[in-house]
DNA sequence: AGCACGCCGACT
DNA sequence: GTCGGCGTGCTC
C-alpha cells in the first residue's frame, strides 16, 4: 500500500504530496503522523491518504508511526484542502494549525503528573473530624485543597511528604493521574441548573435551530443577554448528542468567563486559551479528540478543535478583527466555521451588538438568517451619550484635553463615590491632519480616505493609492492655522486628572502598562475592587468586565479611529463608541457617556449616540457602495520585502508587469491598480514595496487565483512576497 | 528547511 | 594544483 505524505517542512518547494510505501508490519492510517526518509535525513510527516498505486517509479518506505491515535480526522483533511484552495496556504501550515504545537517534534508526551484533590465524597466537616488538632500541616493542606485540586509537584514545595501521604492514607486526598493538565478552574463545579430565558432569548435560540440557513447572525444590543443564548443553544446541541465550539476574542478569555462556562458545563468543556502551558493545551486537545470533552472554548484557533459530531459553532463579537488571521497562515475564521458547519450539518451563530457591515449585508441579502434582541435585560435603557464639540471648546479658550462638560462630570462623579472610565482612542500609529477650528480633515481626492502625515518628508500621503500632498499650514476651508496632527497618550491624561483632582487614585492601562496578560487582569481587578476611582485606557478597557459602579464614561478623541487611513474607520468607530458606552450604567445607578469630537455632526456619532445600528448600516453601506470599497469590491495587496532594495524593486516591477498585462485583458474587473513603496517603507532593515488592486467581486476568485499564480512564478531568493485580501492594516 | 552538487578565487 | 566560498536545485 502507498501512503500520501505531507512532510513537516514549511516551504513552498516541499509542500507537495510525497508517496511512500507502507511496510507490511506498520499500520499506517489516514491522518496519522509518521517518520519518513526524506533525502539524506529522516523527518516527520502527515499521512493524508492511502492509495494502492503510485506514479513514482521508486519509493522509499515509511519508517514509523508516531502516535497511537489518529490525530487528523477526515474532516480536518478535507478542511486542509479547502484552506489550500481558498487561502492559498500550504498543506503543512494548515495541518500545523490542527495539532498542538508541542506534539510536533514529539517533545510532549501525555503527561502523568499526579494531581491531588479532596475526596469529593466527604464533606469538609467530615474531613476536619478525621484530622488531629495537632496536625497543623495537614489542616493547612486540606484548607488549601478546598480551593481546588493541585499538582503534587506544586504542593511538595510547601508541604512535607509525610503530611501529604498521611492524608492520602486516610483517603481524604485522592490521587489521580488522568486529570493531568487541568487548570485550577477545574474545581469550579457545574451547577447544572436550567437557565431561565426571557422571551427574546428563547426565540433567538429557537430561530438558531429552526433556521434553514447554516449561518445565523445574532444581533443583540449590549446587555441583551447573548451569553445566555449561547449557553442555552449549546445545551440544546449537547442534548441532541452533538458538540459545540465557542469562540471569543482573546481579550475576553478572562478567568471569570472561563469559570462561567465551567459552571454550566463542568468537565465537558475544554479550554484553549493563551494562559495554558503547552502540556495543558495538549491535554485539552486530547480530551476533545477522545470525545471526553464536548465543548471547545477559546480564541480564534479553537475553530480547529479536534471535535466530532459538531452541532454548533458560536463566534461571539463576530465583528472583532482578531478573527482574521493576518500573519501566515492567513485565514478568516468565519470561512473555516462555515466549512465545518457544512461538513457536519451544523449551525454557525455570529453574535454581536455591532455586526460588521459585511455580515449584516449578508443577513440582509438572506445568505445569513438574522435573529434580533433589541432590549437590555435590565430594562434599563442604554446610557445617554452626549456629544461635545471640541472646536467650540477651543473657541471658548479651552485647549485642554478635557471639555468643560467632561471635567465637571468627572468631579461630580468622583464626589458621589462612583467610578469613571476615560477612554483614549489610539488605533494605529499614524496621525491624520485636522483643523481644530472647523474640523476639516485632509483627505485624498481620489480615494476619499484621510491622509496620513509623514514627518520624515513633511508630506501627506494616501495609504491606498500612494498619492502625495504638501503638508498644510492653513486650513483650506476656514483659513485657520490651528492645524493638528499629534496624538495624546494615556500618561498625559493621567497627569491632567492629577492636576484636576490631586487626591483621587487613577489607574492607567495601555500597551506600556500591560506587557503581560497578568498585568492586564491585575489592573482590571484593582479597578473592580474600587482601589481606584478612575481608569484611563485604550481599546483594552472597551471589552468585557462589568463594573457596576461606573456611571461615567469619557471618550476623548473619538476621531482618532474615525480618520484612520482605512475604509473600515467608520465601522470601527461606531463599534468602539457603542462598546465603550456599554461600560457605563451597568447597574440601576444609570450612566452617562461624554463623547468628545471635532466632528460632532459626523454620521457615525449621530447614529452611535442614538444607538441606531440600522441607520448607521444603511448609511455606511451606501458609502461603501458608491465609493467602491468592500464588501462591494475586494482589495488585494501584494507586499514584497527584502534587505536588498534593488531586488525587491525588480520583483515588484516584474509582478506588476504581469498583473498589468492581465488587467489590460480584464479591464472591466479592475477598478484600480498601482505599485508603490509601502507606507512604512523600511522595517527592521527590510525594504517594503506593495502592489494594491481593487477589483469587482463578480470574478474575484479567478482574479485572486491569477495574482497567486503570478506571485508563485516570481519567487526569488531573498525576497518575501505575499498577498492579503482586504487588509486590516495597510502599513 | 537542510544538504549536496558545482563552479570560481586565494592558498600550500 | 586544491580548499572552500555560497548560488542552485532536489527531496517520494
Amino acid at each position: 500500500m502507498i501512503a500520501k505524505v505531507i512532510v513537516d517542512i514549511s516551504n513552498s518547494q516541499t509542500d507537495k504530496i510525497f508517496d511512500y510505501e507502507i511496510p507490511s508490519n506498520l499500520d499506517v492510517r489516514k491522518g496519522a503522523r509518521v517518520i519518513v526518509p526524506f533525502g539524506p535525513r529522516r523527518i516527520e510527516g502527515f499521512c493524508i491518504d492511502i492509495a494502492d498505486k503510485s506514479d513514482v517509479p521508486s519509493l522509499k518506505y515509511i519508517e514509523a508511526v508516531l502516535d497511537d491515535f489518529v490525530c487528523i480526522s477526515e474532516e480536518m483533511l478535507a478542511l486542509m484542502r479547502y484552506m489550500k484552495d481558498k487561502f492559498y496556504i500550504r498543506y503543512v501550515d494548515a495541518l500545523r494549525l490542527f495539532i498542538p504545537s508541542k506534539l510536533r517534534g514529539g517533545r510532549v508526551k501525555e503527561l502523568t503528573r499526579i494531581y491531588l484533590s479532596l475526596n469529593p465524597n466527604l464533606s469538609f466537616d467530615e474531613i476536619l473530624a478525621q484530622i488531629p488538632a495537632r496536625a497543623k500541616s495537614q489542616l493547612a493542606l486540606v484548607e488549601r485543597l478546598r480551593q481546588g485540586g493541585e499538582y503534587l509537584t506544586a504542593l511538595s514545595n510547601e508541604f512535607s511528604s509525610s503530611a501529604i501521604n498521611a492524608l492520602i492514607d486516610k483517603n481524604i486526598i485522592v490521587k489521580s493521574s488522568e486529570e493531568v493538565g487541568r487548570k485550577p478552574m477545574a474545581s469550579v463545579k457545574g451547577s447544572g441548573e436550567s437557565v431561565q430565558l426571557r422571551d427574546a432569548q428563547k426565540s433567538a435560540v429557537d430561530k438558531i435551530f429552526a433556521s434553514q440557513n447554516d449561518v445565523i447572525l445574532l444581533h443583540g444590543v449590549t446587555g441583551s443577554g447573548k451569553t445566555l443564548v449561547y449557553i442555552n443553544a449549546i445545551q440544546r446541541a449537547l442534548a441532541e448528542g452533538r458538540t459545540a465550539i465557542m469562540l471569543v476574542p482573546e481579550i475576553s478569555l478572562t478567568p471569570q468567563m472561563l469559570r462561567n462556562f465551567r459552571g454550566y458545563f463542568g468537565d465537558s468543556v475544554a479550554m484553549l486559551h493563551s494562559g495554558l502551558s503547552d502540556g495543558e493545551r495538549f491535554d485539552e486537545w486530547r480530551r476533545l479528540l477522545k470525545g471526553e470533552a464536548k465543548i471547545a472554548v477559546g480564541a480564534r484557533s479553537a475553530i480547529f478543535a479536534p471535535i466530532k459530531d459538531l452541532g454548533l459553532i458560536i463566534i461571539d463579537e463576530e465583528h472583532d478583527s482578531s478573527y482574521v488571521s493576518e500573519s501566515n497562515p492567513r485565514y478568516r475564521t468565519v470561512d473555516i466555521a462555515r466549512f465545518r458547519a457544512k461538513y457536519n450539518n451544523a449551525k454557525v451563530v455570529l453574535g454581536s451588538a455591532t455586526p460588521s457591515i459585511e455580515s449584516y449585508l449578508l443577513a440582509k441579502r438572506g445568505e445569513y438568517d438574522l435573529a434580533v434582541m433589541s432590549q437590555r435585560i435590565s430594562d434599563k435603557g442604554m446610557p445617554d451619550i452626549e456629544i461635545v464639540n471640541m472646536s467650540h471648546q477651543l473657541l471658548m479658550g479651552n485647549d485642554s484635553i478635557f471639555s468643560s462638560t467632561l471635567e465637571q462630570k468627572i468631579v461630580d462623579t468622583v464626589k458621589k463615590d462612583e467610578q469613571v472610565m476615560i477612554f483614549l482612542n489610539r488605533r494605529g500609529h499614524s496621525s491624520f491632519v485636522m483643523c481644530r477650528k472647523c474640523g476639516y480633515i485632509a483627505k485624498c481626492t481620489d480615494c476619499d480616505v484621510s491622509l496620513t502625515y509623514h514627518s520624515v518628508d513633511n508630506l501627506l500621503k494616501c495609504h491606498y493609492c500612494g498619492k502625495r500632498y504638501k503638508m498644510l499650514n492653513r486650513c483650506p476651508d476656514c483659513g485657520s492655522d490651528s492645524i493638528r496632527y499629534g496624538k495624546i497618550g494615556t500618561q498625559r491624561v493621567v497627569e491632567e486628572i492629577k492636576r484636576l483632582l490631586p487626591d483621587v487614585s487613577v489607574l492607567r492601562m495601555d500597551n506600556e502598562t500591560t506587557t503581560t496578560k497578568d498585568a492586564y487582569l491585575e489592573i482590571l481587578g484593582k479597578f473592580a475592587a474600587k482601589e481606584a476611582q478612575i481608569l484611563v485606557g485604550t481599546q483594552m478597557i472597551a471589552k468585557g468586565h462589568d463594573f457596576p459602579d461606573v456611571t461615567l464614561v469619557g471618550i476623548l478623541d473619538a476621531d482618532m479611529s474615525l480618520y484612520h487611513q482605512d475604509y473600515r474607520s467608520n465601522e470601527r468607530t461606531f463599534q468602539l463608541v457603542t462598546q465603550v458606552a456599554g461600560r457605563a450604567g451597568r447597574s440601576d445607578k444609570g450612566g452617562k457617556v461624554i463623547l468628545q469630537t471635532y466632528a460632532p455632526n459626523h454620521y457615525v456619532y449621530r447614529y452611535a449616540s442614538k444607538y441606531d445600528y440600522e441607520g448607521f448600516f444603511q448609511k455606511e453601506n451606501n458609502v461603501r457602495k458608491t465609493t467602491n470599497f468592500p464588501p462591494y469590491t475586494t482589495i488585494i495587496r501584494v507586499l514584497m520585502t527584502s534587505e536588498d532594495e534593488d531586488k525587491v524593486i525588480e520583483v515588484a516591477k516584474s509582478i506588476y508587469r504581469r498583473i498589468m498585462e492581465y488587467a489590460q485583458d480584464n479591464k472591466q474587473d479592475f477598478l484600480y491598480i498601482q505599485a508603490m513603496k509601502a507606507p512604512l517603507g523600511r522595517i527592521q532593515n527590510k525594504f517594503r514595496y506593495q502592489i494594491i488592486a481593487r477589483i469587482k467581486r463578480d470574478n474575484e476568485s479567478k482574479i485572486i487565483a491569477q495574482f497567486y499564480q503570478v506571485i508563485e512564478r516570481n519567487q526569488s531568493r531573498g525576497v518575501t512576497v505575499f498577498a492579503e485580501l482586504n487588509p486590516q492594516n495597510m502599513a
